[in-house]
DNA sequence: TGTGCATTGATATGTTATAACAAGGATGCT
DNA sequence: AGCATCCTTGTTATAACATATCAATGCACA
């Protein structure tokens, strides 16, 4: 895989790709991107960066699109169980999805320093989590796996 | 591994085991186990399953141990920072370490129906997350490996 | 055109977690 | 013993994260 998350890249080509990436799959799915949805996702994706729902609600209401920490969650919920973002358990914060569509178990890799989160992926089964649950009889419905540390960039700055 | 978690098994000698070995940590790395510590701890290993913040200061206010959620988190910090406990972050909710000492990179399996949590062992730095990690540069410091479903119990019952 | 359903607006509240500061109590040193 | 230090606990207040509920709007399709 790739973590492009965190080298340079052509951001504004990145977003735009993602959102074409984004517009289609609710298009083919029938789902409503809605113009706070659809803020909303451009606002978790216009940095790789984790944000929290308070924030993201920040940005939407200095937009006029809704003041109310219900709006927030709506959007993040549709976001998330439509695959086009994800909630990093680790922080309480939510992040664009960089290839959405693709039905996955993702993975994160995320900064403590500058709070940037990669995505990769995962095959829960295949793990040794996955023998273990195969041999306790346990049926794995979703798996959480993110792991916490250092970017190539904050290790130079604040090792 | 075991999940002996999900299993049929003399807790009372599983409990009894643990405390053992968690004051043995204690004891040979300087840590006081107090009594509001030693209590929260005995309430998350009574039964194999997460608890919030707010589940233990009910206890250990019932108790007269402390009636404020501080009382709580700082017996929770430190007991996950002794490595006694750990954090289940996809619930916002601890669950006490089944053995206490070892230097471990643990992964869980959470039943949505019971709650119930077994801890397997996983090694962050050997799976596809760590050859995307090395990759990337990026240095794993932490890792959150959690996996939700039902156990054996609760797919008879509750399917 | 109207009926139904998804979406949004708004208020209130629930749940999880921490900041800050005062007070108590163990430990170690002289 | 007296005292300093540091870890621990008590308490108040508040921050941060999340959801229940109900009313209003608007789109979609018969």
């Amino acid at each position: 895989m790739s973590a492009i998350e965190f080298r340079d890249h052509d951001h504004a080509a990145c977003m735009r790709s993602t959102m074409q990436a984004a517009e289609a799959q609710c298009a083919a799915r029938g789902l409503r991107l809605t113009p706070v949805r659809r803020r909303a996702l451009e606002i978790l994706l216009s940095e790789h960066r984790a944000l929290g729902a308070y924030d993201l609600l920040a940005h939407l209401s200095a937009e006029g699109l809704g003041a109310q920490p219900p709006v927030a969650y709506r959007a993040l919920d549709f976001l998330v169980k439509a695959g086009l973002a994800h909630k990093i358990e680790a922080l309480n914060a939510y992040v664009g999805c960089v290839h959405p569509g693709e039905d996955h178990a993702p993975a994160f890799l995320i900064c403590r320093g500058c709070r940037s989160v990669a995505e990769a992926e995962t095959s829960p089964t295949k793990s040794r989590l996955g023998d273990a649950a195969r041999a306790a009889g346990f049926r794995i419905e979703r798996s959480v796996v993110e792991a916490e540390g250092l970017c190539p960039a904050c290790q130079e700055t604040g090792a």
